[in-house]
DNA sequence: GCCAGGATCGTCT
DNA sequence: GACGATCCTGGCG
């Protein structure tokens, strides 16, 4: 696919079909990456967020199946993309095998390659401001809702996650940012001491 | 550097 | 008809 990815590991549907808690502290450090309108982006995933069905008052599929959230109920490894505050889209990759709800949310990411193109689309930046945050790094790497139920999980995807078996630092856990219920569940995971997080 | 306010629309009540 | 899993700008100091 890339020169980038030729020595790293595609993540496979195995990999997403499982708990939406452990597959989010599991993302971090991996490589999120993208061909969307033939520029290569990628970056390493500093932060991320779980969202369950059942008992997940916070999570878009709390109310059960509707035209939105059904890709929330169905097969692991697709994107999940809606959006938000009427100008920004958020990128979510299904979890939990299918008929069970579940997504995280990519919430930040470090910028490793493609770093012009991802500047070019969101105006002269510093490279940390690239990418810290949610509607942020769809922004950068060109995610938009033409990628909604898209799998990441083919040699061709637009979208692919990584593992190019760096190491990894220590991940922290706290409470979801910008949600009214459900604030104490600590379902934010990220990288300690990360200059790329959303939020110190 | 910090904070208040505005932008803007898909989705569900 | 209301409300966001947000970001940017401008005003102030």
């Amino acid at each position: 696919m890339l020169g980038l990815t030729e020595t790293s590991r595609r993540l496979n549907q195995e990999f997403f079909a499982r708990d939406t808690l452990a597959v989010a502290p599991d993302l971090i450090n991996k490589l999120l990456v993208t061909v969307i309108d033939g520029a290569v982006t990628a970056g390493r995933i500093v932060e991320t967020e779980a969202y369950s069905g059942i008992g997940d008052s916070a999570s878009h599929a709390f109310r059960g199946i509707t035209p939105r959230t059904a890709v929330m109920f169905g097969e692991p490894g697709r994107a999940y993309v809606y959006f938000s505050y009427g100008m920004h889209n958020l990128f979510n990759i299904v979890t939990e095998r299918s008929g069970t709800a579940g997504a995280v949310l990519i919430r930040a990411v470090e910028p490793i390659q493609g770093i012009e193109v991802m500047r070019t689309r969101r105006g002269r930046r510093t490279n940390r401001e690239l990418c810290s945050g949610p509607g942020k790094l769809t922004s950068a790497l060109g995610i938009t809702l033409l990628n909604n139920k898209e799998s990441l999980l083919e040699p061709d995807s637009a979208i692919g996650v990584f593992d190019d078996g760096r190491p990894c630092g220590e991940v922290l856990t706290g409470p979801r940012v910008g949600i009214s219920s459900a604030t104490e569940l600590p379902w934010r995971f990220f990288l300690r001491d990360c200059a790329f997080i959303s939020r110190p």
